[in-house]
DNA sequence: CTGAAAGCGCTTACAG
DNA sequence: CTGAAAGCGCTTACAG
């Protein structure tokens, strides 16, 4: 049943006496003349023929290979920037392989380095977590190969992004909260190596000040950006003399899931005594009682955004004048818990 | 700064002026003068160079890749196989080629097809809900392609496999269930063209015959595999003259979350009116009010079982006797939907 | 330890 | 339209 050997264009070129070039013309709709082609088409399907694209993409020089390195596969935001890509790389054959960096730095460069190796003709990236230095992205750009970062970028890289406005979001998330009444609006910041989350405070620095507000640094916590460090920081702003009345966990709905148990164990009402607000409008922001307010990303829709950018510079003439960035606008998702 | 032409091992054979054959020792670290490979691994480093995997694995015949085609990437279930996998294959720096059928029976058939193009050397796959025929997978082993199916897999396809016991775990939550009280408890089943159905039905029937339950059909409600046909099942169990006191969810999570919302909606009590167990742990099935009753198949698990399945056997000779089929024990996760 | 040569499976100018 | 030949970048028996 199984054959150790695959049949190649060799093994249809000596059943039917003809030559390989014929063969390779007709598998790839060349010139060839059309009783021939059927001819070979056929055969080659009753041969149970399968192309080696490894040796056809060395020969051509190509690769219809993409590499996508996000810090987690099983997050949802990342899942779905990968569902968006694969949809639409699938559909030109496109192949992706996918690595994690486990929010490992060190992990993030030895997958790019594979990657590189693998002959990847594009590689997307999202940063880790304590990634702070970007040679291994450099690097990628000094092999010629296509560089697309989304969400977590290094702006001092020259290379093709798709973002969302942080900052703009996250100043509409603040100014909503005001708009309900809240008064002393805590912040949950995020590790600030990483561009994306210093654009999310300095939104919320921007939504306070243009309201004349005066900046507490006692209601800014450092480095809240998983649940259980959001819940932490909550317990600690809760127990202030002067406890704020709303928190903005900036970092992502984990940190404002930290949040909401930590509120509800220590006995404040949400939204009445306590606003919350999230960032990316994971699935469980609406099923939590109250439900939670937070920023959709559209990830899917970044994820296809993305595979739009690089078929078009798949085509394009080498435009290294200004490399595109494409913003994507996120949308506050208002819900119970900052509607009182 | 970026060079049209990548650095090959002919590069630093002139440079040095020795032959391509020692560089390539040299850089596989294989039987070289000790001077001379310190000499080459730093001039590559100076020249910067890249493997060409492609290159090498033609030529060897082989290549570290596997292909994987799962319904959908963003899917807490797959992605978390996935990231489960990629753990494990990333140490042996393994690459993984990932695409979605979006449980499309046609999508699914042309990833197998493109991935084996692609030469890998294992596909691992889930089918996808529409799949009623298996010649794709055959197809894969006639290749002489490792095949590793998982959860939901064909078992007329003579393959590794990596499952979860869906029988038993099924048996027991019903069986928790009536220990509960419930006397009338409905089964939501998914498409009985896939096995992982077929068995969590067996499962609940077994469950009611062995406690002496007459199966009453009224109960027993088809296709009810997602949220919105979860809901609209439920919609009609509970309109019933005798309206079931329990929902088994056999098919998700979401199918219970359906289940949960459309109780809460017709005025049901969870649990004390209506018991609900869903399946496969999902994030929020620990986020509802009433939490959710389900089974956890650890996901992860299942990834990092696979993916010592393809190394053990890579390796081994080829032992086609029986293919293997690891199984992987679900545990129930007793919560509030079911405590009463 | 090292070199010369062949070959993995394909594609593509170059002739005819 | 078709064939003969070279070559993508690498690895590996075969000699020495």
């Amino acid at each position: 049943m199984a054959s150790k050997k695959r049949t190649t264009i060799y093994d249809i070129a000596n059943r039917l006496g003809i030559t390989p070039s014929s063969v390779s013309r007709a598998l790839n709709d060349k010139a060839v003349n059309e009783k021939t082609k059927k001819l070979i088409l056929q055969t080659a399907k009753e041969m149970n023929y399968k192309k080696n694209s490894l040796a056809s993409n060395l020969r051509k020089g190509e690769s219809t290979t993409i590499g996508v390195v996000v810090p987690r596969i099983n997050q949802n935001f990342f899942s779905n920037v990968i569902a968006g890509i694969e949809t639409e790389t699938y559909k030109k054959g496109h192949n992706l392989i996918i690595c994690q960096s486990d929010e490992s730095f060190e992990k993030e460069k030895k997958c790019i380095s594979m990657l590189i190796n693998q002959h990847v003709n594009c590689i997307i990236t999202s940063l880790s977590v304590e990634t702070n230095d970007y040679q291994h992205l450099q690097a990628v750009l000094d092999q010629d190969i296509e560089l697309i970062q989304f969400d977590r970028v290094a702006d001092e890289i020259e290379s093709l992004k798709v973002i969302n406005d942080n900052e703009q979001a996250s100043y509409e998330a603040v100014v909503h909260m005001m708009k309900q009444g809240y008064k002393r609006i805590a912040l949950l910041e995020g590790p600030q190596n990483l561009e994306i989350f210093r654009q999310r405070k300095v939104g919320y620095l921007r939504a306070l000040t243009s309201h004349d507000i005066a900046v507490d640094n006692e209601l800014i916590k450092v480095n809240a950006w998983t649940k259980e460090l959001g819940a932490e920081a909550t317990r600690e702003l809760l127990s202030l003399s002067e406890a704020p009345d709303a928190i903005f966990a900036s970092t992502s709905d984990f940190s404002a899931l930290g949040v909401h148990e930590v509120a509800i164990e220590m006995g404040f009402t949400v939204p009445s005594q306590l606003g919350i607000c999230g960032y990316a409008n994971e699935p469980f922001t609406e099923i939590t009682r109250p439900s939670i307010t937070t920023i959709d990303q559209f990830s899917f829709k970044m994820g296809t955004a993305i595979a739009e950018l690089y078929f078009e510079h798949l085509n394009s003439p080498e435009t290294h004048a200004a490399p595109k960035v494409v913003s994507i606008k996120p949308e506050l998702i208002i819900r119970a818990s900052t509607s009182r």
